[in-house]
RNA sequence: GGGCAUGUGGUCUAGUGGUUAUGACAACUCCCUCACACGGAGUAGGUCGCAGGUUCGAUUCCUGCUUUGCCCA
């Protein structure tokens, strides 16, 4: 008789301690590391850079372990996986939180300094995200600081550089006016994510123009007088039949007696003021939309430093509220004011300093996209999304595309607009693309200008790009300098394909952006979609369904979770919470329990771990209770792989559980244990084999179809087993395992009698073990009979049915029936 | 206001034009049975968002309304 011994010990598992052991051993042993000339098809995953600003929360880790999944899930296909890791380093928030820790305004110190500040934390707060990534168990292609790209890097940089230059100068690029939110205090433009709306009050005051046609007065409420000589047009609701004979005439305004067109447009409300409003140049995100909707030219009369410009001499010079009050009281001198009053009001303000925020316009570069719009549609159908919905978002967005893409910034960290300006003739010079230019920094690397010919010198431009300009290259980086190294080469042979990049893994929010954005350049620098696939997250959400922020204070750090539960727990909480593209609410009480099933998992493979490895299946004689296993098994993997291959990490979740918990170590085990440990000798050696080999070949199989899933424990198990990593296996294939489907039809019977039987003796408040004299089986599940014997502890089986009858206590199951007798 | 998505036992989720709608977590009861008490067995709990329509029949198809989320205005 054998002595079992256990190849894995622990009783339970315990990821504190193997995960980080386990997952530096992968980074000694080099599994995950991108070979280029193995002669497998390479498949390149974009992968998203974190923004290092701040650490994570649940969203980013939760996000990043499907994206790792479909790495894993790649390579076990038989893929060369290109998967970066990288960090995204530019631009605003890094500012913000720059200024909030150190206490500084960006404008207030060198920008040098500034730039080196907010460094300093990125890198503290990169190191913290790749430690997150790591006890995640993410298989990037490297994790050293070198390799792993940054947007900031002056390489990046030089290339996000060379491609606007390549743009620039085949005449995509072209400068244009247009209003920004501005703070006149922080000199800069904010984006509108930026701003604060505080509550207050205003005063509205009743404002007499006249109607050059018919010398009639008009009276405009408006709570920015200074504003009048700005106004660019008067409209009124067409439905206002108070102004509906004013259609088409002229409007003049008082004081600056400048004249504007009259015109009916639904953004005028009837019961707002008169009814009838002025729209200037520009007093809110009103004006702002109707002068770009109605091509309206504008007069703008505030100038950067939230003073009134040259535009309006009497008042030039003068900071924006006191002028409203000057020429409030010159109205009022000169009768025009009829009314005014005080409504509320909710003021636009800066974020970072609370002064009240100006729309101004200023001169920025533009890159177009309006003209490629429908062939970006035409790249829409060839692309594969995943989840298919996501097109139509993406769809939509085109739709709603009518102005071309701002890209110029007055910012600080980012990458520089790479223009020196002539001294004399004011010539937009570009260096040779290839380098990394600082025009605010540096003298440029040429001595004359390339318009006139004058060595006068050149003013180097200051400001950065929009920080998308370089996000929206990210696929031609990781191709063209995997781990940071120059690789042409391997560039031009990913090129030859009808896409530049195989996938896209992003949120849900940002399709109008990141996607839309690469997938524009690409076509403008390669002709050819970015992506093959694109894969789109939802997004994780709270217990109730909110939005996670700071403001709510419902942030949940994945670290402590991880710290509690594993890695591969939260992994396979975020893939069994939702089906892909859904959001996902965040639930400890659930993350346990999926805590718990790892442990399931990693008890029933130490259980298997008792027993010798079968390698031949001709050394065995298969049961029937081994076929049926098998087959389900094989049914089980190739509904897995369905999932798998549409990237939904819900399927493969869900059936693999299912499979694992209540059918092989409920049914299955319990079935087979007596004849795998055959400790009375009632089965031939042969038959016992035939468990061994049949636990094994399912662990095996479930490692390999759980190992994209949950890496840790599933590695931990074959390694302890199977001696190797199951991470350089390959993903099992259902036709090998069985190609018996017929046994299949059996399960819902035998898990019914065996419920049956344990519900029988529980009735009886008897203890499981108890052994059955008689049991009267359903004929269907007379080839299971040694096996359900030994694990009821029955004595006699007996098929015949027509016995049945005649005894009273009967448990009726479907059409057939089990009967007991003690 | 527009687009997209969504609404299934307390919570989360699967699924289907047709007999008693899947599973998990939580709850309750019993059980330390030789892999696991991070376990096992069992019990209870749902008018499948609302209202119409198509159909012999709808949770599933259509229309309207509504909930929630995202993006846009």
């Amino acid at each position: 008789m054998n002595n079992f011994v256990p190849k894995l010990i622990e009783k339970t598992y315990d990821p504190k301690i193997k995960d980080i052991q386990l997952f530096n051993k992968w980074q000694e042993e080099k599994l995950y590391v991108f070979n280029e000339n193995s002669g497998k098809t390479i498949y390149s995953i974009d992968t998203p850079p974190p923004y290092a600003n701040a650490p994570w929360h649940m969203g980013g880790a939760i996000h990043y372990s499907g994206i790792d999944m479909i790495a894993r899930y790649k390579r076990m296909s038989g893929f060369e996986v290109l998967f970066p890791m990288c960090l995204d380093r530019n631009g605003l928030p890094i500012e913000v939180q720059t200024e909030k820790e150190f206490k500084i305004s960006m404008h207030d110190i060198p920008r040098e300094e500034f730039l080196q500040k907010c460094k300093f934390i990125l890198d503290r707060v990169g190191d913290e995200i790749l430690h997150t990534c790591k006890i995640l168990g993410f298989s990037n292609n490297s994790f050293k600081w070198e390799e792993i790209y940054k947007t900031d890097h002056p390489q990046y940089r030089a290339l996000t550089q060379s491609t606007f230059i390549k743009l620039f100068r085949e005449g995509l690029v072209y400068e244009d006016d247009r209003p920004n939110n501005y703070c006149t205090r922080c000199k800069t433009t904010i984006a509108d994510n930026e701003i604060d709306y505080k509550a207050g009050t205003h005063t509205l005051y009743s404002i007499k123009f006249k109607v050059k046609e018919t010398g009639e007065d008009l009276i405009i409420a408006t709570s920015r007088p200074e504003l009048i000589p700005a106004t660019g047009i008067v409209i009124y609701n067409s439905l206002d039949d108070r102004y509906t004979h004013l259609e088409g005439l002229t409007a003049v305004t008082p004081l600056f007696e400048v004249e504007v067109p009259i015109r009916a447009h639904h953004f005028a409300k009837m019961d707002f003021g008169s009814g009838a409003l002025m729209i200037c140049a520009y007093g809110d995100i009103v004006d702002v939309q109707l002068f770009r909707e109605l091509r309206l030219t504008p007069r703008p009369v505030i100038g950067t430093d939230g003073k009134i410009t040259d535009a309006l001499p009497k008042y030039a010079g003068i900071k924006v509220k006191q002028a409203r009050k000057d020429i409030i009281k010159e109205l009022e001198e000169k009768g025009f004011v009829i009314d005014k009053e005080d409504v509320p009001h909710n003021y636009p303000t800066c974020s970072r300093c609370q002064n009240e925020v100006e729309y101004l316009a200023m001169p920025e570069y533009y890159l177009k996209q309006v003209d490629y719009v429908e062939k970006l549609r035409e790249y829409a159908g060839q692309m594969q999304f995943y989840p298919p919905f996501m097109e139509q978002v993406w769809l939509d967005w085109l739709t709603n595309v009518s102005i071309d893409w701002p890209i110029s910034r007055r910012r600080y960290y980012g990458t520089e607009v790479p223009i020196w300006y002539c001294l004399k003739c004011g010539h937009a010079c570009l260096p040779e693309p290839g380098h990394y230019y600082q025009p605010w920094y540096t003298n440029p690397p040429f001595d004359n200008c390339e318009n006139c010919g004058s060595s006068e010198g050149f003013e180097g431009d200051t400001r950065t790009f929009d920080t998308w300009m370089d996000s929206s290259i990210s696929e031609i980086y990781i191709q063209k300098y995997p781990l940071n190294r120059s690789n042409e080469q391997l560039f031009e042979k990913l090129l030859n394909r009808n896409y530049i990049c195989d996938i896209r893994p992003q949120g849900k929010d940002i399709v109008r952006t990141w996607l839309h954005y690469t997938m524009l350049r690409g076509l403008q620098l390669h002709k050819k979609p970015a992506f093959n696939e694109v894969w789109i997250s939802g997004h994780v959400v709270d217990r109730k369904g909110e939005k996670m922020s700071k403001s709510r204070g419902n942030i949940i750090q994945p670290e402590s979770m991880i710290d509690k539960y594993g890695g591969d727990a939260l992994r396979l909480f975020g893939a069994s919470e939702a089906s892909h593209g859904s959001d996902i609410r965040f639930h400890e009480q659930r993350l346990q329990g999926i805590s718990k099933f790892i442990n399931k998992i990693y008890n029933v493979a130490k259980f298997i771990s008792f027993f010798p490895i079968i390698d031949n299946e001709k050394e065995v004689s298969l049961q029937p209770a081994d076929k049926w296993i098998l087959a389900e098994l094989a049914k089980t993997v190739e509904e897995t792989i369905k999932g798998y291959e549409i990237f939904d990490f819900h399927i493969p979740a869900r059936i693999l559980r299912s499979f694992t918990w209540e059918i092989f170590a409920s049914h299955y085990i319990e079935l087979v244990k007596g004849r795998a440990y055959n400790r009375n000798n009632s089965f031939t050696d042969k038959e016992q084999k035939a468990a061994w080999y049949t636990l094994h070949t399912v662990l095996n199989a479930l490692a390999r179809s759980f190992a994209p899933l949950i890496p840790f424990v599933t590695d931990i198990i074959y390694r302890g087993i199977y001696n190797k990593s199951v991470h350089l296996e390959s993903f099992p294939r259902p036709g090998k395992i069985s190609k018996e489907k017929k046994l299949i039809e059996l399960t819902t019977l035998l898990l019914g009698v065996n419920s049956a039987i344990w519900k029988y003796k529980k009735d009886k408040k008897l203890s499981l073990t108890t052994p059955i004299l008689k049991v009267y089986l359903p004929p269907k599940l007379k080839l299971f009979s040694e096996d359900l014997a030994s694990m009821h502890g029955i004595n006699e089986i007996i098929d015949d049915s027509k016995l049945m009858e005649n005894i009273a206590d009967k448990v009726e199951l479907e059409n057939d029936y089990i009967l007991l007798e003690l």
